[in-house]
DNA sequence: GCCGTTTTCGGCCCGACTGTTTTCAGTCG
């Protein structure tokens, strides 16, 4: 009998999560048990961060190995890849007629709530719910008053401006000017941010902050009625909530000197890494909370001043907090084996940067002299190739003209390198710019795709493999493409790409650039541990300022357990022009 | 719905703040 073989839907880990998270949703909304909820969310999560294609998990028939998934939830996403579609969920949907996940997206709104709105207001949008409430229908609701339609107002204005996450780049000066502003006052001892800011996340939902005093009534009036404060969210006696002008949301809680170890643990998480080390402390007959370790039978309190100290008391070293994801930190930590992580320190040189002989700004005497400023012993000058007009690219005779102007330089300067290079190009069929000729006369060559980011997988996956096979080409920039907040990345295959890398001997670039950051974390482990592959650190400059974009490279590489020896560019020249094709 | 070095049943991290309520449910992280 022939069977026509369907093609089967294209539904990656983030859909199967989002997927999860709707069921658990629904769940929640028809009152369901919190663990069976929390299941279906727990489950998303672990899909959502894992390296490894979901689907190729699948096909391994390996999907009960991922932590939170048992035999119903192997079933339903079994279903849910073959198909693309669900029953159950279907099923869900019918018993909730309308989806209510809108409305629980509105910060201070749960599902119990949206659940009575729905059944007494008939309320299944935002939209409806903004002409409820400006009918002062929703404060007739039992239980509910003027202060939750106001509060929820605001939930809708906060999700309205901040549709998302921001960057860390612009999260990190925010958090550290109100950390100086409290570390200057007479009542506060320590200040910290925490949260997923101290893990260095490319992007932050909020900004979680801690600090301890004797005097946490003067901490939350300071706190609460800075000159940033849009609105105050809550005040109580030791945490308050404000949203700063940019519609940015902060956490400060306020704790003694001596429980700030174990709080700045606990308000780091992440929340998978809390959940996992709580574990571990109970069955040591501990318990962890945000004021201390204390043992169970005796109640009796036996750390918690220092981080190192909690860690301690649990057998494990103490994982730095760009490691907390539970991503296999924990094990490591038991086991005395945590890696020696890169450090910007390591960094030697930057093989990625822009001239205004193509798109950048400063003229290439300027980018040097910066590069010198931060200490590094060579750059490489990538200006854009030929067929990236958009950008200025520059013919072969104008950038033969730079690489003169570059021996000129590399002759006056000391313990210093100008490296010639170029970003190419890659075509449509996988080409790169200029003949090999002259190709091979650069020392560093960077390839990147530019264009076509809407064509089919098979076919950017096809053209990246062509680029990595041309053996003139050492690194590809910035593989998948992606803009955080403007573009997603294109469709790729990564697992192949790493593997063709490796096997070619093709260098990875970690893009620096804050709303790049590409490769992320999750592809670097995966690169990493499963394939081999080796990494540039580039920063992308397009003006002698982005140099110092370094920092997010480092803190995304040191999130995705990179070392000094996987990276290239942390090693001398030659050691690092060897490690090149 | 998941999971197991006390368990295949009976737990599941745990505490703070708000609002509207007279003792607590809902929400969040």
């Amino acid at each position: 009998m022939a069977k026509r073989r369907e093609e089967k839907p294209k539904m990656g880990n983030e859909e199967i999560a989002r997927v999860l998270d709707e069921i658990g949703d629904l769940l929640d909304i028809l009152g369901e048990s919190t663990f069976r909820v929390q299941a279906y969310h727990k489950a998303a999560m672990n899909i959502r961060s894992m390296p490894r294609s979901i689907r190729e998990v699948y096909e391994a028939g390996e999907l009960q190995t991922i932590p939170g998934v048992g035999a119903h939830l192997a079933e339903r996403i079994g279903i849910l890849l073959e198909t693309g579609k669900l029953p159950y969920l279907e099923e869900l949907k019918r018993k909730v007629p309308v989806s209510l996940t809108e409305l629980i997206s509105i910060p201070g709104l749960g599902a119990k709530k949206a659940k009575r709105l729905y059944d007494e207001l008939n309320i299944a949008t935002i939209d409806e719910l903004k002409k409820a409430i400006a009918q002062h229908k929703v404060r007739e609701l039992p239980g509910m008053g003027a202060k939750t339609e106001e509060n929820i107002l605001r939930g809708i204005r906060q999700l309205e401006q901040m549709h998302g996450r921001i960057l860390l780049f612009e999260a990190l000066p925010i958090s550290e000017e109100v950390i100086k502003g409290l570390r200057r006052q007479e009542f506060v001892e320590r200040a910290d941010t925490a949260g997923s800011l101290r893990r260095m996340k490319e992007t932050i939902g909020d900004i979680d902050l801690l600090c301890s005093s004797r005097e946490p009534n003067r901490v939350m009036e300071y706190f609460t009625t800075m000159p940033q404060v849009a609105y105050v969210v809550a005040r109580g006696e030791t945490k308050s909530s404000i949203v700063v002008t940019t519609g940015l949301q902060m956490d400060l809680r306020v704790v003694a000197p001596e429980q700030y170890g174990a709080a700045l643990q606990y308000f780091t998480g992440s929340k998978a890494h809390n959940i996992h080390i709580r574990d571990i402390a109970k069955k040591r007959g501990l318990k962890i909370n945000e004021y201390g370790v204390f043992r169970v039978d005796t109640d009796e309190r036996v750390a918690g001043a220092t981080e190192e100290e909690v860690y301690e008391h649990l057998g494990m070293d103490t994982p730095r907090p760009v490691l907390r994801e539970d991503r296999g930190e924990i094990e490591a930590a038991m086991e005395h084996r945590l890696p020696r992580l890169i450090e910007l320190s390591d960094i030697r040189g930057d093989l990625q940067m822009h001239t205004n002989a193509s798109d950048g700004v400063n003229k290439l005497e300027e980018m040097v002299e910066a590069a010198m400023a931060l200490g590094y012993e060579y750059i490489c000058i990538s200006d854009h190739a030929e067929r990236l007009k958009v950008a200025g690219g520059l013919s072969e005779k104008e950038l033969r003209s730079q690489f003169e102007e570059i021996d000129r330089l590399n002759e006056k300067l000391k313990g210093f390198r100008i490296l010639k290079g170029a970003e190419l190009n890659i075509d449509n069929e996988g080409r790169v710019d200029y003949p090999d000729s002259f190709l091979a006369e650069m020392d560093v060559t960077i390839a990147s795709i530019h264009g076509g980011f809407n064509q089919p997988k098979e076919q950017l996956t096809r053209r990246m493999i062509r680029a990595m096979e041309n053996e003139h080409v050492d690194i590809i920039a910035h593989p998948t493409g992606r803009i955080l907040g403007k573009r997603e990345p294109y469709e790729i295959d990564l697992p192949t790409v790493f593997k063709v890398a490796a096997e070619t001997g093709t260098i990875l670039e970690l893009n620096s650039f804050p709303d790049r950051l590409d490769l992320k974390d999750e592809y670097l482990m995966d690169a990493k541990f499963s394939y081999g592959c080796k990494f540039a650190i580039n920063t992308d400059a397009h003006n002698a300022n982005h140099l110092r974009y370094m920092r997010y490279g480092i803190a995304t590489a040191q999130r995705g357990w990179l070392e000094k020896g996987d990276v290239v560019n942390a090693h001398p020249l030659d050691v690092m022009i060897d490690m090149l094709k």
